[in-house]
RNA sequence: GCGCUCGUAGCUCAGCUGGAUAGAGUGUUUGGCUACGAACCAAAAGGUCAGGGGUUCGAAUCCCUUCGAGCGCACCA
């Protein structure tokens, strides 16, 4: 257990040794002049005992005084208990935790969970709105495995759409003499005549043919619907522009650490389909309506609508909710995970209701939690869907070149030699990006400006990445010049007080970012940590300290400090270099 | 029409299940490096928390309402 939360804990026991039952949450003070900590349930308690908050706030004070961990306790105004913690107590923490900073998180009891993010489509370009989904969940991945649980990532791509038909219908086009459309095809396998660099104009080229000739839009429907019946040419093909299109997608996902242990799409769920509509109709939960296949998901209580989810159109094709259901179905019976979380854009939210409601009502779902964890909708700075300059789409690929130009830049040549300056760049181009894009809470509609993400200074992943290396720089001179360190024995000053009391209240943000499911307190947390460092680091020269045992306790502040930086940074899937 | 998410400093955003005097970054003005790394530190200025009502010891936060913005509502994904 933490010691924040041990602290919690003592608190609740000693209200109940005052004669009270109340769970006490410490939350820091708002008012530093008056104590570091406030307990606020004497107001609470004062209802229900019937009993004035002064009093009750006395007699828990009273009780306070018995341990010697708290100083400075006092009652203000209606009936707030201010207290502040000992030295010893501080010096103790930094004791505790600084061989092990996970000691600083209060693990919970395990569960498998499935999370579902990425969402590429293949044969389209990853652009500015793909980038919040891999890094959102990627980041609570990483926070559910710190928490103990266990995790799997899975991209499900987006390979069943029209785009699926839109590109077979153009490769037919442009090589209509493919192995795979020939009439006697028989399944071999073939070169697939065009690189990565074609694909990414193919789709556009073709997507503007089916907008302006509405026979060229139906053809490629067809298509689509012919290769989820697995049409041996078609579906080849297909296959093929996949795995081609993949190893694009995979090459971005690295550059944003982010990794996936399923590489699964919406295809990967049609072999399920079958028994799954077989279950479903076994079931009687499907009916015909206007030539398609649905069910109703409304409930009794709801107080608005919705509408019935449709499996099978009525010209036969499986849809989004068909192939989302079936993942669910396959997911359970494969890996019979405790949760599935998505992470989405929000405007998919009524989809996924239907989905989960289909989910659950039909049972296919018994025992497993399904969790909807949709962010906020990515616009340009004029709130409209964001453009380039020509009017176009951004690609993620075009966004990381224009961050890592000012990044580089910004390069110290004195301090990086030059064949590590692309790289390096790079490294902080991603910091920057994935750090600006984790600050704002999950669900809030997102201003995209790459303006914003070009920042580099202030409350930024540089910013982090900077501070965290100049300690890793402080260490190494410290270690060269055979200084050692090993135990926190004594505190001074206000400044290094104020560092570790933020840093006692990390598990308390750990779990609040957990059960919100959004990284943005994390973000916050980070950067008020290193900067209340960085003003303990301008306040005091380290190294040349003459008393030495202060020398040795800033020493081991710092280590800890940067141990964990790099374990909050880690958690954000930012990648911090050894110097820039 | 029904529903969802919102409206906080010039700009971009925090503000946790209601707590004391509203918080950052940026921008503006200003001070600090012959260096434990200045992509840093410090200071000033800047808000009728969209408007109005209600709930109570106490509201940016909860409820109602008006105005405004964005989004979603059966064969796209």
């Amino acid at each position: 257990m933490s010691k924040f939360k041990e602290l919690e804990e003592k608190l609740t026991s000693i209200v109940k040794d005052a004669g009270y039952d109340v769970e006490v949450a410490l939350c820091q003070s708002n008012r530093p002049d008056l104590g570091e900590y406030q307990v606020n349930d004497a107001m609470k308690l004062a209802k229900e005992y019937h009993k004035s908050p002064v009093v009750i706030a006395n007699e828990i004070l009273e009780k306070m005084k018995e341990h010697d961990i708290f100083t400075n306790l006092n009652i203000a105004g209606a009936g707030f208990i201010n207290i502040s913690l000992s030295d010893k107590f501080l010096i103790d923490y930094i004791n505790e935790i600084k061989n092990d900073i996970t000691k600083n998180v209060d693990k919970q009891q395990s569960k498998k969970i499935m999370i579902d993010y990425g969402g590429a489509n293949v044969a389209k370009a990853l652009h500015v709105g793909h980038l919040r989904s891999p890094n959102i969940g990627e980041a609570l991945k990483r926070l559910a495995n710190l928490l103990g649980h266990e995790t799997i990532g899975d991209v499900h791509l987006g390979d069943s759409g029209l785009q699926a038909g839109i590109v077979v219908q153009e490769m037919k086009e442009r090589f209509p003499d493919l192995p795979c459309f020939k009439e006697d095809y028989d399944g071999s396998d073939f070169e697939l005549p065009i690189t990565e660099e074609d694909l990414k104009e193919i789709y556009p080229t073709g997507s503007r043919k089916t907008k302006e000739d509405e026979t060229l839009l139906e053809n490629a429907r067809q298509i689509t619907f012919q290769i989820q019946k697995n049409h041996l040419g078609y579906s080849k093909l297909w296959d093929k522009v996949s795995a081609l299109s993949i190893k694009g997608i995979k090459k971005t996902y690295d550059k944003l650490n982010t990794s996936f242990e399923l590489w699964e799409g919406e295809r990967d769920s049609f072999k399920y389909i079958p028994e799954m509509m077989e279950y479903l109709n076994s079931k009687g939960l499907t009916y015909i309506s206007e030539g398609a296949t649905v069910m109703d998901v409304k409930e009794e209580t709801d107080d608005k609508e919705i509408p019935p989810i449709i499996l099978q159109k009525s010209d036969g094709a499986y849809l989004y909710a068909t192939t989302d259901l079936a993942t669910i179905y396959s997911r359970i019976k494969r890996f019979n995970p405790d949760e599935i979380w998505y992470t989405t854009d929000l405007r998919q939210e009524l989809h996924f209701e239907q989905v989960f409601r289909a989910a659950t009502k039909s049972k296919i779902s018994e025992n497993v939690k399904l969790g909807f964890f949709g962010f906020g909708t990515m616009n340009g700075p004029d709130g409209k869907p964001f453009k380039t300059r020509s009017g176009g789409v951004m690609s993620l690929d075009e966004l990381i070149e224009i961050i890592k130009d000012e990044c580089y830049k910004r390069i110290n040549d004195n301090i990086v030699e030059k064949e590590n300056k692309e790289k390096l760049s790079e490294e902080i181009a991603i910091a920057a990006l994935k750090y600006a894009d984790l600050l704002p809470y999950r669900a809030t509609d997102y201003i995209f400006d790459p303006a914003k993400f070009s920042d580099l200074d202030g409350k930024t992943g540089p910013y982090l990445l900077y501070s965290t290396i100049r300690i890793k720089s402080l260490l190494k001179k410290a270690e060269m010049e055979g200084i050692k360190y090993e135990n926190y024995t004594k505190l001074k000053g206000k400044t290094e007080r104020d560092v570790i009391i933020t840093l006692l209240n990390m598990p308390s943000v750990i779990t609040r970012a957990y059960e919100s499911k959004s990284l943005n307190e994390v973000a916050e947390y980070i950067y008020k940590l290193t900067s209340i460092y960085n003003k303990f680091y301008s306040e005091n020269k380290i190294i040349i300290e003459e008393d030495n045992e202060l020398r040795e306790s800033w020493l081991v502040l710092s280590k800890t400090i940067y141990d964990t930086n790099m374990l909050l940074l880690d958690l954000m899937g930012i990648k911090c270099p050894e110097k820039m």
